[in-house]
RNA sequence: UCCACAGUAGCUCAAUGGUAGAGCAUCCGGCUGUUAACCGGAGGGUUGCAGGUUCGAGUCCUGCCUGUGGAGCCA
């Protein structure tokens, strides 16, 4: 079998081979041809010229649509004039389905139509790039918490009730046991496996059915929670900068072409290491008012309140105890100042904004019992989670990472609904 | 939900209130090393929908629809 990728080319100069894959894009000149075939792995530019191929074959070429899938034989050579410098002389073409009027041809679109047809679109370049780095950054996740005796231990989609209390939720009929809805977080679940297991993560997709229309938002998107029992604010944070550096520093090392495709700086990405700055809710209140911006203490930072603080760091910043009110039911309060949750946001640079949420639990009964009365939260559904303050209560502290988020800083677009395959937006649900 | 912007050829965009156009794509022709190839030609339109103002509306006004960006919410 002489069939091979085209990734592999290099390694096959001088070999007659065959590459099956799709029209990438052809041009010719008067009585040469360039066949540019695209197999996943690569694209490689494939040449015909008159004197050394029949007619038919030229018919065959001049037939040839973008996109039509087909495998071509010929032999490796290297060649400076060929993009990637190795091409193949084609010496048989197998047409295994002419493409017809393939609509995003090799020019500027809009969004709108690339998202109509987001089915084809992944077959762009940059979307390649784009993916392969997601998939990059899974695996760096799932190797950073592997490496380090975490267990992965899976929440359900299915809840009975808002783990928050504060988004709105799908909400679906479920059986003859009344609404259920879509997850928002594995957060509680994941706090149940840590009380069994120390130390664990959950990662997978998470539903918010805000009206939210920005750049940062999708109703789907992936999240990886980690949660460790014994573990406190302070840990937590030593946690996430570790995670992050981890995520970087594996794009860096083994997506080095995407990056390139993406023509993303990776200077900013080469300072991600540890220690990340820390500063205190109150801190970034401060410097808000250095710059001149209107902020009233006890407001969530904004999108621009977030850029302007991430600004004046050169790697994520740390952002830590908030005023609770804004804060979930769950989140400890700050012994020395119980008007502060015992949380954490990270936030990335060149104004990506929060890729991480996080805190400390509460894990004291009585006082969980009272969070949930003064979020005007059902005690029935919660129960079980009370359980957990029960049974051997200890501290513990998780956080929140965004994968789109964090994909989308790390190759620089400008909106998050490139960063997975099919994105569901408030107004999008095909393809 | 609120605010702003947009909708013209398959795509990306032009067009002072006065005959709807270009580039790309498609089709035809040319070119023996092209690099989003290039050159020549052809076809391609209910200007988002419904009203209104006007001698005349792609253009101005009203409503609606669709989309984009932002706010709020958050990963």
């Amino acid at each position: 079998m002489d069939r091979v990728y085209i990734g592999e080319l290099r390694a096959h100069i001088g070999d007659r081979v065959t590459i099956r894959g799709w029209v990438h894009n052809k041009r010719s000149s008067g009585k040469i041809r360039f066949l540019l075939v695209r197999d996943g792995t690569g694209v490689v530019q494939s040449v015909l010229s008159k004197g050394n191929a029949p007619d038919e074959l030229f018919q065959l070429f001049d037939e040839l649509t973008q996109e039509s899938s087909l495998a071509v034989r010929g032999t490796v050579r290297a060649d400076e004039r060929a993009p990637g410098g190795v091409e193949l002389t084609i010496e048989e073409i197998q047409l295994l389905q002419l493409a017809q009027d393939y609509p995003i041809t090799p020019k500027e679109h809009g969004i709108e139509f690339l998202m109509d047809l987001r089915h084809l679109w992944l077959r762009s370049s940059k979307q390649h790039a784009i993916l392969r780095i997601r998939h990059e950054v899974i695996r760096a996740i799932r190797e950073f918490f592997d490496g380090r005796g975490f267990t992965l231990v899976d929440a359900p989609i299915f809840t009975p009730a808002a783990c928050e209390g504060t988004t709105t939720l799908f909400e679906t009929e479920y059986f003859d046991l009344g609404k259920a809805y879509l997850t928002q977080s594995g957060q509680l679940y994941a706090e149940a496996a840590a009380m069994a297991l120390g130390k664990v993560y959950c990662f997978g997709p998470t539903f918010r059915a805000e009206k939210s229309k920005t750049r940062r938002h999708l109703t789907e998107f992936w999240m990886v929670e980690p949660e460790v029992a014994f573990n406190d604010l302070n840990d937590d944070m030593d946690l996430a900068e570790a995670f992050v550096e981890h995520i970087v520093g594996s794009v860096l090392g083994n997506r080095a072409a995407e990056l390139k495709a993406l023509e993303r700086d990776t200077r900013l990405l080469e300072n991600v290491k540890r220690p990340f700055p820390r500063i205190s809710y109150g801190e970034a209140v401060e410097i808000l008012h250095k710059n001149a911006l209107p902020f009233e203490w006890g407001n969530d930072l904004g999108g621009t309140d977030e850029t302007v603080v991430s600004q004046q760091f050169d790697r994520p910043v740390m952002v830590h105890r908030y005023p609770a009110k804004m804060k979930a039911f769950y989140m400890k309060r700050d012994p020395a100042n119980p008007d502060l949750a015992l949380a954490v946001d990270v936030l990335a640079p060149e104004g990506y904004g929060e890729i991480i949420g996080g805190s400390q639990r509460e894990d004291d009964y009585e006082t969980l019992l009272r969070r949930l009365e003064e979020n005007g939260l059902p005690r029935e559904p919660f129960e079980w989670y009370l359980d957990l303050r029960r049974y051997g209560s200890v501290p513990h502290a998780g956080f929140g990472l965004g994968l789109e988020r964090t994909v989308a800083w790390i190759c620089g677009l400008d909106h998050i609904r490139q960063t997975i395959p099919f994105p569901r937006t408030i107004y999008r649900l095909r393809p």
